[in-house]
DNA sequence: TATTAGCACTCCGAACGGATGAGTGCTAAC
DNA sequence: GTTAGCACTCATCCGTTCGGAGTGCTAATA
């Protein structure tokens, strides 16, 4: 009775204990089932098949004489073969105000902030990784006697911007002359794809000023390192006191430090990004996380584009009994009119 | 026995019984204050003046047969009168890296963070509002054909920038007399002094461009409102679950979203700068604390100001039982340090 | 052979009831 | 005014009890 297959019925009694527990969040017992589905069995029978489930591995029972909840292998099944989105999701959230703005950093913000609100989890909001975008423009410009400002947009008009100490001093005219430089050999280019060779090509042309050029690129660089690169904004950090699995005070300083922290979320980011695949939706489950102290949690992230490959991650946290159906169906709808909303320009 | 005055003994006894309080996070009771402090006398005899202090409303009783706790009245009157600070903090806080940096906003973050480390508390460090900063430099620059970039440096290096959209073409020897107009004029100026008068006169000696002048006041308006005005920012906010009574889930929650929507925080630091007043240190004990969600936290804030005029503030967010000395202490010493780092230049 | 009824059993959680001990208030003596 | 002494209060701990929910197993049933 063992290692047999998951046959029709158990698979039916899985997905009802399931359902029942994200609905309830207490252990599920026998009599339930029996009453919750259609096919007419007794409890006795229910018990037999729930003991099978067990022994596979499916649910798992908090002690003896409890009802059963899913284990991490049943969400994972749930999750993978159970589950029917819930479509009408999108339109709901069509009502949304997600509008396009100059700035995407501010946009990204407010994605955070809705996500959070309409779904009572904790969400995660990363900026596409600046390195991977195009330089639209770079601006030198002198402020005053020995400081240079160096200016740099890149696509999404994120802008950058740096001080440079000028010791030489540099009239006008080279100024103009650097700024053309820099712009006819830069723009269009991804931050990571400036190489050396393109460096020392410009230092050539600079001429005297070749330390100049250097300066900037060095700021260039720096200032993209400087916010950490990866910029993350999160929101509804609190939610996770809605949920006692989570909210106890080891668990909870442990997410909370997480959220501040905003750089142990890089790691989310970059698995998102570097797994993905079909929808571009991934689920971890519990253990299947890489953040450590998200291990009681469930993390659902989505991968969103904002044209000409500008590509972000968008994740939700919440405990392992969220509801996947809704938080899947609003990823899904809301990557989808940010697509839209970059896509036209 | 009601409405004498504190007498000196009183007083010992009520400093006593805070001091054990802060240490130990217990009640404490007769028997302990009666060998604790160096007037010896008796268990009861302490216990009639504690009886006394109670009914003068310095501390209170948990509960019948519990030993004593100091009330806010209690802790107000030992943070006016009675409280040594310990200002041996003032040198290790001085090896603690407090660099100066060429962006105040970075260095503020690192001042947050190390506070927050360094004290176990909750800790928020708000930059000076910028609208009082003085603009240094204004830059406009055209992007593409149809977005100029308009670049503002105010004092402390912070930078703001936008993008315009221009419909008409403005060609660069217009550009180059209007960001020579817009630096004469503003440079200088504190955000908030500019007029409509010199609005006016501007626009009129820009002649046919006055439209543009216009727009990029607004922009330059618009930039600074954007970050909501107040920059906050916070750290060690999971340090509050270092604290039972705090650590709550309702209270813990409700201080999180706090420190989250760090907008709610604006309130304490305007309230820090309005009712300044000698050292600038100023100690809200529950309930005094102008934000709604810290009526359980004591609050200690400081001003600081970075030469200039540019004031900001920083608050330490922890239970009613802090270290108020070492607190005190710390933001003393730290606000001197801001002070020496800005004022040579 | 699969399903079901029935029953003994397990375990959690709430409720109860002493002990224990810390601490008080009060009184009477010093 | 101070202190010793005593009765009293109350939180906390701990063992017990008790009910309920739910299980596993067995034997009867279709």
């Amino acid at each position: 009775m063992a290692d047999q297959e998951l046959d029709e019925r158990k698979i039916k009694i899985l997905h009802a204990i399931i359902r029942n527990y994200l609905e309830t969040g207490e252990p599920v017992g026998s009599r339930t089932i029996s009453k919750y589905t259609d096919l007419n069995l007794s409890s006795a029978t229910i018990r037999n098949e729930m003991a099978d489930l067990e022994e596979m591995g499916y649910i798992l029972q908090p002690h003896t004489s409890a009802g059963r909840i899913p284990s991490d292998k049943g969400y994972r099944l749930y999750v993978d073969t159970m589950m029917e989105e819930k479509d009408r999701e999108i339109e709901e959230l069509k009502e949304l105000m997600i509008e396009r703005e100059e700035k995407v950093d501010r946009m990204l913000k407010s994605v955070a902030k809705v996500l959070a609100t309409n779904t009572n989890y904790a969400t995660m909001v990363s900026a596409p990784a600046i390195r991977t975008n195009k330089i639209k423009f770079i601006q030198l410009s002198r402020m005053n006697e020995g400081q240079i400002l160096a200016v740099v947009v890149v696509e999404g008009n994120v802008i950058k911007n740096n001080v440079i100490d000028s010791d030489g001093s540099i009239d006008d005219e080279t100024l103009l002359k650097l700024n053309l430089l820099l712009n006819t050999n830069l723009c269009g280019k991804a931050l990571e794809e400036i190489s050396l060779a393109m460096i020392t090509a410009m230092k050539q042309q600079a001429g005297i000023h070749s330390e100049m050029v250097g300066n900037v690129i060095d700021a260039i660089a720096d200032s993209i390192k400087s916010e950490e690169d990866l910029q993350i904004y999160t929101s509804g950090t609190n939610n996770i006191f809605k949920y006692p699995e989570l909210a106890d005070s080891r668990k909870a300083s442990d997410l909370i430090n997480t959220f501040e922290e905003k750089q142990m979320l890089t790691e989310l980011v970059n698995d998102t990004l570097a797994g993905e695949e079909g929808s571009g939706i991934q689920v971890y489950i519990g253990d299947e996380t890489p953040v450590q102290s998200m291990k009681d949690c469930s993390v659902v992230t989505a991968t969103y584009e904002l044209g000409e490959g500008m590509r972000g991650t968008i994740g939700i946290i919440g405990p392992k009994r969220m509801d996947y159906e809704k938080v899947v169906g609003t990823l899904k709808s809301i990557t989808h009119r940010l697509d839209e909303l970059y896509k036209k320009k």
